[in-house]
DNA sequence: ATGAAAGCGCTAACAC
DNA sequence: GTGTTAGCGCTTTCAT
C-alpha cells in the first residue's frame, strides 16, 4: 500500500513547491505562526486545500521532540476503585513511554485538605500537567489555582473542585449517579410499595457524596411518594463501621425496602443484610464494580452497581493531558465518563 | 522539560554505542528480525535492559512510512444508529489522515447475502482491513474467510459472524444484552406481579435478535415465574409495521405488562404504547439511545435502554484493525465493548 | 552476521 | 518575510 500519487504521501515540500514557497513558510502558515504575509498565507491554505495535504503526524511529533511529565495526585489509603485506577496508569507506562510521556504516581491524604495542599504546592515546577483526586475545598482551590497560574496543566480526577481553574474534570457527574440509583431503587421497590429508604455515605463533607446524596434525595421525594428517606447515616467507608450502622438501620425500621450506599464499605454492608436474611425483601444498590460487588450481584445481595471505569478515567485523563499539552482537539464524546449501570448479567468480564 | 540525562531520551545509537553494536543490529534485536547471533541479541538485550531503552513510536512510524486503507461495510438503510457509526468514522478521517489511515464506506445490503458476499469479494486487494456489519450466514462466512486468506484483516462490527476466520468482533454480548433486558424489565414490572410479556423482534433470521431474545427468554422463564413470554413478533425493524404490532398486543392481551423491542422501530411501539394510555402500566424497554428513545424516556414511555455506544465501537474497530496490522498490542479492556444500560437519569448528554 | 548511510516529513534556528 | 538546513530516532538497503 505505497503509492507516490497516493494524497496521504503528500508532504510539505510538495505543499511548497507547488506554493512556490519554501517549507519553512508553509509550516508557519500551518500553525498559524507570524510573519508571513496575508497574500502568501492565502496561497499556501489554497494550495493545502487544492492538492488535499495532510501533515504527518509522526514527523511533528518526532521533530519537536518534546516530552511531557505527569503526575497523578492520589489517595494514600488506595481503596479497589483507587488501586485500579492506579494500575490502569502503569499499565499504560510503556506505550506512554513510547510517546516520551512519564507518569509519576504521588500519593497523598486527599481527604485533609492542608497535606493535598502541600503536596501540590511540591509539584509546581516538577510536571507539565497534573491530575488529581481532588477535595473541593478553598485552600485545595487556591492550590489548583497557583499550579495552573504556573503553567502546570491540571485536571480533576474523580472528584471535582469545581470552583478552581483546572481545566478539566474527568470523572462522573455525581448528581446524576445519585438520581439514577434513586429511580433504580424506587423501581425495584415498586411503586406500589411503601416504606423507608436508607442512605449511608462516608461522609458528609466529601463533594461527590454530597451530590449522590442530593441526587437520590431528589428522586425520592419528587418520583416515589411511598417511599421515605432516613437521614443519611456517615460511614466513613468503613466495612466494620457499615457493617454495625446497617444492622442498627435493619433493627430500628422492620419497613426498610431500600438501602444506598454512596461510598466504599459495601462489605459490611451487605454482610449485615445477608446475615439478617432481608436481603431479597430490601433493595440494595451500591457503587463500583469489585470483587466484592460481584459476588454480591451475583448472590441478589446488591441489585444494582453505578459505576464508572477505572481504566477508561485513567486513559482519559491522560489524553486530556496530552491533548492540552500538545494544541490537539479534544473527541468530547469519547472523554464524557458515563453513570454506568451495573446488574448481573451486564457484568464486564474480568 | 528536555534533559539529555533523561531516560526518555535515549536513542538507539545510546543501545547501539553501549553495546559496541551499530544501530541496525539493535534495530534487528528489538524487532526479533533474523541474522544476529545468539551472543550479541544477548549483549543487546542485556544493554537495553541496564539503561532502561524505550524505542520512539513516532520515530518508527515515520521511518516505516506505511499506510493502510481499510473500508467499512455498513448497511445501505442506514438507521440512527448506523448513521451515528458511519458519522463518528467519518470524524475520524482527519486525525487518522495524520496516521497515514484511510478509511472508505461501502455500503452494501447486509441483509441480503449474496449482495454482501460480492461487496466483501469486491474489497479483496483493495484494503489492508475490512470492519464489517455482518450477516451470519454460510455464505458470507466464507466470503470472509477468502478475504482473511488473501491477507486482509477481518473485524465483525456490532454484528458477528462467530463461525468465519474474522479476527476479532467489535460489539456487544448480544445474549447478555437480552438477558440484561430481562431482568430490568422483570424488576421494574416488580415479582409480585403476574402478567404477559411481549418482544417484537425486527427478523429471526439475524444472528443479534435471536440472541437477544434467548437472553430475555432465559431470565423471564427462570427468575419470573409470574411473568408469560408471548411468542415474538417480527415487525422488520419497521415503525408502522411495529405501530399495528403493538396495538393488536395490546388489544390482544389487557394483562400485558412488559413489551421488549429487539431491533429498531422503536417509535411506532411507543407512540402505540402511548396512545393506548398504558405505558404507565407496561414497561417497555428498547435499544439505543436516539432522539426518540431519548423523549420515551424522558416522558416514561420506554423505562430503559439497552445501548452500544457508537463512537465507542467506530473507535475500538479502528483501534484494532490499526493494532492488528502494525503488530501492536490490544488494551483488551478497552476493546470490550459494554452492554450499556440507560434509563432517564443516565442519559449522555447531546 | 554486521555496519554505514540514506532517508521518512516536519520543526526550529539561523541566515538573508 | 522568507529560505536554508540540520536534525529528531528509527528503518532499510546495500556493502562488507
Amino acid at each position: 500500500m505505497s503509492d507516490p500519487t497516493n494524497p496521504l504521501h503528500l508532504s510539505l515540500r510538495d505543499v511548497a513547491r507547488e506554493a512556490g514557497v519554501s517549507t519553512a513558510t508553509v509550516d508557519r502558515v500551518l500553525h498559524d505562526r507570524p510573519g508571513v504575509r496575508k497574500e502568501t498565507i492565502r496561497r499556501v491554505r489554497e494550495t493545502i486545500e487544492r492538492i488535499g495535504f495532510h501533515p504527518n503526524a509522526a514527523a511533528a511529533e518526532l521533530a519537536r521532540g518534546q516530552s511531557h511529565h505527569f503526575c497523578f495526585v492520589l489517595p494514600r489509603n488506595l481503596n479497589f476503585f483507587m488501586t485500579e485506577l492506579m494500575e490502569n496508569i502503569e499499565k499504560m507506562r510503556s506505550s506512554l513511554g513510547a510517546r516520551r510521556v512519564r507518569t509519576e504516581i504521588v500519593k497523598t491524604d486527599v481527604f485533609d485538605p492542608d497535606a493535598l495542599v502541600e503536596t501540590l504546592d511540591g509539584l509546581a515546577g516538577r510536571c507539565d500537567g497534573v491530575a488529581v483526586v481532588a477535595l473541593d475545598h478553598p485552600k485545595v482551590r487556591d492550590a489548583i489555582d497557583r499550579l495552573v497560574a504556573q503553567d502546570t496543566i491540571v485536571v480533576t480526577l474523580v472528584s471535582d473542585a469545581p470552583t478552581s481553574r483546572r481545566t478539566r474534570y474527568v470523572g462522573i457527574d455525581n448528581v446524576a449517579a445519585g438520581r439514577t440509583s434513586g429511580t433504580l431503587l424506587g423501581r425495584f421497590v415498586g411503586r406500589r410499595t411503601e416504606g423507608k429508604v436508607a442512605v449511608v455515605v462516608g461522609s458528609l463533607s466529601l463533594r461527590d457524596h454530597v451530590e449522590r446524596l442530593f441526587g437520590i434525595s431528589q428522586v425520592i421525594s419528587g418520583d416515589f411518594p411511598k417511599l421515605q428517606m432516613l437521614p443519611a447515616v456517615e460511614g466513613r467507608d468503613n466495612d466494620d463501621l457499615n457493617y454495625e450502622l446497617t444492622r442498627k438501620l435493619l433493627a430500628e425500621h422492620p419497613d426498610l425496602v431500600g438501602l444506598y450506599n454512596i461510598g466504599a464499605g459495601t462489605a459490611g454492608i451487605g454482610n449485615a443484610l445477608s446475615e439478617s436474611g432481608r436481603a431479597s425483601e430490601v433493595v440494595f444498590v451500591a457503587h463500583d464494580v469489585t470483587p466484592q460487588t460481584r459476588r454480591f450481584l451475583e448472590d441478589g445481595v446488591v441489585d444494582a452497581v453505578i459505576s464508572q471505569n477505572p481504566g477508561h478515567e485513567a486513559r482519559s485523563a491522560i489524553r486530556v493531558l496530552m491533548a492540552l499539552r500538545r494544541n490537539e482537539s479534544i473527541i468530547a464524546e469519547q472523554e464524557q465518563i458515563g453513570v454506568d449501570i451495573v446488574i448481573k448479567d451486564n457484568l464486564p468480564i474480568g
